[in-house]
DNA sequence: ATAGGGTTAG
């Protein structure tokens, strides 16, 4: 009796399970369970199957048809050494036994077994067919393998099998994804009959290699066909809108996803937290985190990463804690987020308790966990835990490297940062864009200019990479550091580079050191030409005039500031003892032991006066006489938290110390001497970075309308204010504005200022 | 009887 797949399916292993002991399935239904088997990934159910194949068969041996699907069905459940020793038996092989048995080799990432396969097929005198080609073309793009790959597309043409829908789709995912963006583009155009498949895959490919503009130019032509998007599409486009920071574009896809009523699945839900968090929309991912139904890993992790981006890392760290509360596990992805914002905020116990936790859940391995460690490790300032991860790691790529040259350089061992750098090429690790930054300022800390130079100029060539404006600013630093102030000068203005704020600012900082005030004058007036109501420059002019003690200059300064109303934000350290993040600010006597606190400070000093630490008195904007100016230097908000960290921890515990503002030079002398006499090991880091945001921003463009947070999409909120604001009635469900809605689309895509961009927004409310 | 694409990290 021949039984329907489905009922088979449902009534198989009941069936199974009474039926008498000698009843036998017809070779038919026995073919039909395998592939159930085989697709469910039913590994017990099958090895009932095989079992009954061969104690009921008469015949000695089963046929091809029988070990292909055997072999399929192993091979599919991961069995593969099963399914090799059955092909291996086979007294006769085709094409369907070679292709079952190489996917299963492909889905073991096994692509080196395959090929083998591939080349033996010729001994044996079969013609590869499309199956063949669709699945040995899937195990080159796997492995990134571009050449055998190319082999392979020339084994295609010569067969006629392009046109296959399957192989021409391979072989753009293989070209995509091995970051060959001309013979991709190539198979798509020259091959007639692209499918969402095709374009799917492309704009994967082009988004992992980083090829983005292109992906975006991919995604022109599929709207100008008039292709509709599926939710594969959609979570590519939206990547590819996150990448590009394209706001604009990510919001007119998810009009899209709106109007056309598509289901916001686990996937399409995460891209679009993934996408605003990305494009800086913290409200509007939340949002959509918000209305989700049910949330996996993905969406808490996302949504982490997007209060982390913004810098919000405390409410990152209390999502997780919410997380933890709603039972869902965190992953390797979460626990990077974690160790993101533990480095954020220098939060090096919590660090290692998120280490631990991961370490217990057995991330240990994974590598995007051990490059955030290292990274948090580093910017925590315990650079010998990061080398210690770093040392452990058996799987290494670019970011693990970078990470680690990055990590030296930023402690000031630039000698070892550029060792790291020479074992990384030396183990063909290709460096990238990131690592010459790392690399630049090495050479900055140990004042190497030829090799610097030599890095931009020749090195960075040969890895096809064009310096950017770090690299450029790295240079800066690097001359002057070296003291070459006038040939740092003179580098500016004959490169044409457009300088920006922060290479100037930089040549600036090195004046103050060395005391070039002819030259910071000059600079300032640049400076002052490119942006007028900078504070970070005044006080860096100010610190310059003060060090030289020209009096009049720091007045002049200070007059200005004052008159555009500019202060100087206070100086704030903290540091975190015993679970408790205690907060200092300069000067500051709000503090339960504040008392102690400055006697502490003064015995310090006393202490490293000893050792001949001369307080400097010209570096304050305060205008009272040398004597207070000494006294004001001495409370500086980190000598305060030292002189806490010194009383309330055991001797010898490390002090780990974070800071609003970059640490004055007195402070730097101070602290470095306190060390000594401490025999303490102290770290001050300064959160050099823009100002944390603790509350979820508000819309800019929205000021005149409220927006609350109790679940409703804040874009429809958006959308609603647009409303507002066009005239709705050229819309019709197909219609905007009198075009297609894939033209309006198309239209605003090439210029993103266009008005299409609202009425497609707007489209989704009345839809 | 055999073949295809997606989310979170730095």
């Amino acid at each position: 009796m021949s039984i329907s797949k489905s009922l088979l399916k449902k009534l198989a292993l009941p069936a199974f399970a009474c039926a008498p002991k000698k009843t036998f399935l017809s070779l038919e239904n026995t073919i039909k369970l395998l592939k159930i088997s085989a697709d469910d990934r039913n590994l017990k159910l099958g090895k009932i199957i095989h079992t009954q194949l061969i104690i009921s068969n008469q015949r000695k041996e089963l046929n091809l048809t029988e070990t292909n699907c055997l072999i399929n069905f192993y091979a599919k459940c991961g069995e593969v050494s099963v399914a090799r020793k059955l092909f291996d038996q086979m007294p006769e092989r085709n094409v369907v036994s070679f292709n079952a048995l190489m996917t299963g080799y492909l889905h073991k990432q096994l692509p080196l077994e395959v090929l083998e396969l591939f080349k033996s097929m010729d001994t044996w005198e079969l013609q590869p067919n499309e199956y063949i080609f669709a699945t040995v073309l899937a195990s080159c793009s796997d492995v990134r393998a571009l050449d055998e790959g190319k082999q392979c597309h020339g084994h295609v043409l010569k067969s006629g099998l392009v046109f296959h829908q399957y192989v021409k789709n391979a072989l753009i995912d293989m070209y995509s994804r091995c970051s060959d963006v001309k013979a991709a583009l190539g198979v798509l155009k020259m091959v007639p009959g692209s499918d969402i498949l095709s374009y799917n895959s492309i704009i994967t490919g082009f988004l992992e290699n980083g090829h983005l503009n292109e992906g975006l130019e991919v995604l022109r032509e599929m709207v100008d066909g008039y292709l509709v998007m599926d939710g594969f599409t959609y979570v590519t486009v939206l990547g590819l809108c996150a990448g590009l920071k394209d706001l604009k574009l990510g919001m007119q896809i998810h009009s899209q996803i709106l109007m056309r009523e598509v289901e916001i699945d686990g996937f399409v839900g995460s891209s679009l937290i993934d996408m605003y968090g990305r494009c800086g929309k913290l409200l509007y991912a939340k949002s959509i985190f918000d209305v989700l139904e049910k949330r996996n890993v993905v969406h808490w992790t996302s949504m982490m990463a997007a209060y982390a981006q913004k810098g919000c890392f405390e409410d990152a760290l209390i999502l997780f804690l919410k997380m933890e509360l709603a039972g869902v596990l965190p992953n390797e992805f979460t626990f990077a987020v974690m160790l993101n914002c533990c480095a954020g905020l220098s939060a090096l116990r919590s660090g290692d308790l998120f280490n631990s936790r991961a370490e217990k859940c057995g991330f240990k391995a994974h590598l995007i966990f051990g490059n955030a460690l290292i990274n948090m490790y580093s910017k925590s300032g315990s650079i010998e835990d990061a080398q210690r991860v770093f040392l452990d790691m058996g799987n290494r790529n670019n970011v693990t490297w970078n990470a680690m040259i990055s990590g030296y350089a930023h402690h000031g061992l630039g000698r070892q940062a550029l060792v790291v750098f020479q074992q990384m090429i030396a183990s063909f690790c290709v460096p990238d864009y990131i690592t010459f930054v790392g690399v630049l300022s090495a050479c900055g800390h140990l004042g190497l200019v030829d090799e610097g130079f030599y890095y931009l100029n020749t090195l960075m060539g040969k890895y096809r990479l064009v310096p950017g404006m770090e690299h450029y600013t790295c240079i800066i630093r690097l001359l002057g550091r070296a003291g070459l102030l006038d040939e740092a000068e003179k580098y500016m203005k004959s490169t044409p580079v457009q300088w920006d704020v922060v290479a100037w600012r930089t040549l600036l900082s090195a004046c103050h050191a060395h005391q070039n005030i002819s030259l910071g004058k000059r600079i300032a007036d640049i400076l002052r030409g490119l942006d007028s109501n900078d504070v970070a420059t005044y006080i860096l002019l100010c610190n310059m005039y003060a060090k030289a003690k020209r009096w009049d200059e720091v007045a002049n300064i200070k007059k200005l500031l004052r008159g555009r109303g500019i202060k100087k934000e206070p100086g704030v350290s903290w540091i975190q003892v015993k679970n408790k993040t205690h907060v200092f600010v300069s000067e500051d006597k709000k503090h339960l032991e504040s008392k102690k606190i400055h006697q502490k400070v003064d015995e310090l000093i006393t202490q490293i006066k000893m050792l001949g630490y001369m307080p400097d008195i010209g570096i304050v904007l305060h205008d009272v006489g040398d004597e207070q100016k000494e006294e004001h230097l001495s409370y500086h908000s980190e000598k305060l938290a030292i002189a806490f960290a010194v009383i309330n921890t055991p001797s010898g515990a490390p002090i780990h110390v974070i800071k609003n503002l970059r640490m004055c030079d007195d402070c730097h002398s101070a602290v470095k001497l306190i060390a000594h006499v401490t025999e303490r090991k102290i770290v001050v880091r300064d959160a050099n970075r823009e100002a944390r945001q603790l509350s979820i921003e508000k819309p800019s463009h929205l000021d005149a309308v409220q927006v609350t947070d109790t679940g409703e999409h804040a874009c429809l909120k958006t959308y609603c204010w647009a409303l507002q604001h066009i005239s709705v009635g050229l819309y019709s469900r197909k219609l905007v504005d009198g075009k297609e809605f894939g033209e309006a689309l198309y239209g605003s895509v090439h210029q993103p200022q266009s008005h299409a961009y609202i009425l497609v927004s707007a489209s989704c409310l009345l839809g």
